[in-house]
RNA sequence: UGGGCUAUCGCCAAGCGGUAAGGCACAGGACUUUGACUCCUGCAUUCGCUGGUUCAAAUCCAGCUAGCCCAGCCA
């Protein structure tokens, strides 16, 4: 008996979620236990000088999602400590983003530039211990005293500068007296590190801009490697999740942290960036095609920024998804973007109504349905999940169905329309093809079709049964639209980059259906608002070129298939 | 010829000395008013390589190899 039950036991066991903890977990789970951590502060640094991507969109639902799990705190915070990169063009776009994506900062939204004042005030305790000194030197002289990754530098000339002195240079600084590049402020650490980072970091320099947030308040500006630790011991931070390229810089941000005397110190974990295999996300290759008009913004559905995947139709559930089954490391990696197909797919499924569309259409006549017939078919608008309702779709002698669906001389396996076969018309009649006509060129333009009215779909009818199943829309109620097609912007075959560096574009990155068939219950779709076509995919109404007279639809992603057409 | 980091299936990724989780992709099959969904089934005798320690190694040690990052008054 007691074995019986040791085994169910076991098998509940077995039974539950084994949710892996990821590094990060780890060690916040040993900062709580180990008692240095009563509540778990996390945040988003972006710096205000572009567009955020999906790679951005891993770090805020990382920090925001941990700052949830352990019940913490996430905050945003602007780290704008350079005025030359910056604008308030880019911290709205980046509010919106994370906002849609769902990341929750409540009243805690910051921006470095706020704390401009504690950091000159610890610039001048630098100083003050013999740790920061101001540098007359060139950035080329600053570039040769470096010294090389396999060389030490040497000491910078002014290095033993009287403390006196510094104060009185690095105020003289801050009031204006100097030029851009003139004078900076070094941290005084090591010339000989073997880390390039700590040799002597230049911590303040000179720039006479107006600044986004503080205007012409300023002229000194603090450097990431001196900025970061403080913003982020300001604002009681506990782990501050950064990308792997920063690993080389703890030492210094840690330097920072304790001759400053920050308690308790927040800590600085670096993660791998999330990358997409055959994906662009390089500001400047952007910039490039956004400049030759090959796509029509930085939310062009083909992008990946947070704005294209919105556009397109990608939910801020199906990104969370994303993120959560491409987990959280330090090996560099690329991951496929059928995952994320997979994770848009996953999301839509049972939430959105499934309607039909003609995207290629040519008509179909029932030559034996009564001519001014019409019936109003009900229609479940999601089988698998019936609170979505029913709708009406009207049924009458004459449709549009797809090119694909009816071929003249079908290969083996095609079960859909050609002369002879019957199928059934989806959520109607059962139909046989009588016969077709074409056009000059040969070309199918309409299919002709006889129904059998025993046969309509929720009477029973259960006499025999047909192989294929195809979507139609009344001719009459049809409502026009264009749908746009995607397919990557980078050839696929190629990689991304060719050897001149330049990209490898697909030309066929966008095919626009111009005369294409909805359902007339579309009529009404307001923008971002998405749905499927049945047999064909997710389809979402595009913000930007959408109009009540002139619905234009973007392809999300297509229905997965095992059937293709043998060409 | 400096320093830092990483290496487990086609792609992600668990594993933390007790004999290779999971997901995506893919391939078969069942079901089907979406060639979808769902459901079954299959998919690493092996963990970058070579040695060593151990009763036992993907896990510990040593030595290699490969990849990524660093020489901004960018972040």
């Amino acid at each position: 008996m007691s074995v019986i039950e040791n085994n169910e036991e076991q098998n509940d066991q077995a039974g539950k979620e084994v949710v892996s903890r990821h590094f990060i977990r780890q060690i916040i789970d040993k900062d709580i236990a180990e008692g240095n951590c009563p509540v778990v502060k996390t945040r988003f640094p972006p710096e205000p000088n572009g567009y955020l991507h999906i790679g951005h969109a891993k770090s805020i639902l990382l920090n925001y999602g941990l700052a949830q799990e352990y019940g913490g705190q996430f905050n945003l915070r602007f780290d704008d400590t350079n005025p030359t990169k910056e604008k308030t063009e880019f911290v709205r776009s980046i509010i919106e983003d994370i906002k849609w994506l769902g990341a929750d900062w409540q009243d805690r939204m910051f921006y470095a530039s706020d704390y401009f004042e504690a950091m000159y005030e610890g610039a001048i305790r630098l100083i003050e211990k013999g740790k920061a000194y101001v540098s007359d030197l060139t950035a080329e002289e600053m570039r040769e005293y470096r010294g090389t990754l396999t060389e030490p530098g040497k000491d910078d000339p002014n290095r033993e500068r009287s403390i006196a002195d510094n104060l009185r240079l690095f105020t003289e600084m801050k009031e204006g007296v100097y030029r851009d590049g003139e004078k900076v402020l070094r941290a005084k650490i090591d010339m000989t590190s073997p880390n390039i980072n700590m040799r002597d970091p230049v911590i303040y320099r000179v720039a006479h801009m107006s600044h986004h947030n503080t205007g012409g308040r300023w002229c000194i500006y603090p450097m990431y490697d001196f900025a970061h630790p403080i913003e982020d011991a300001i604002e009681g931070i506990t782990h501050s999740i950064c990308t792997l390229e920063f690993e080389d810089h703890r030492p210094l941000y840690d330097w920072v942290i304790r001759e400053l005397d920050y308690r308790p110190a927040p800590k600085q974990i670096e993660f791998a960036k999330l990358y997409l295999t055959n994906v662009v996300t390089g500001k400047r290759y952007i910039k490039r095609l956004v400049e030759e008009g090959i796509v029509d913004g930085w939310d062009d559905p083909r992008l990946v920024s947070i704005a294209a995947l919105r556009r397109r139709g990608f939910t801020p559930e199906s990104l969370q998804l994303f993120v959560d089954l491409c987990g959280v490391s330090k090996s560099n990696s690329s991951v496929d973007y059928a995952m994320l197909e997979y994770c848009i797919r996953e999301d839509l499924k049972l939430k959105r109504p499934r309607m039909m569309a003609v995207l290629d259409p040519i008509r179909l006549v029932i030559d034996n349905y009564p001519v001014d017939m019409t019936e109003e078919m009900v229609i479940s608008n999601n089988m698998e999940n019936e609170g979505l309702g029913t709708r009406t779709v009207p049924f009458g002698r004459e449709l549009y169905i797809d090119r694909e669906d009816f071929m003249i001389e079908p290969p083996k396996k095609y079960f859909r329309l050609f002369p002879g076969n019957e199928v059934r018309l989806m959520n109607a009649y059962f139909v046989t093809c009588t016969g077709y006509d074409t056009d000059e060129q040969g070309a199918v333009t309409t299919v002709h079709c006889t129904y059998d009215p025993a046969t309509r779909s929720g009477s029973g009818f259960n006499e025999r049964k047909v192989k294929g199943t195809i979507h139609w829309v009344p001719v009459k109620q049809a409502v026009k639209a264009e749908i746009r097609l995607y397919e990557n912007i980078i050839d696929e075959e190629k990689g991304v980059y060719n050897e001149d560096g330049s990209l490898n574009l697909n030309p066929n990155s966008l095919t626009v259906l111009s005369e294409c068939y909805l359902e007339p219950s579309l009529a009404t779709a307001q923008a971002y608002e998405s749905f499927q076509f049945v047999r064909q995919g997710f389809f979402c109404v595009d913000a930007k070129d959408s109009k009540a007279d002139g619905l234009v639809f973007n392809r999300i992603v297509s229905l997965k298939s095992s059937f293709t057409l043998p060409k």
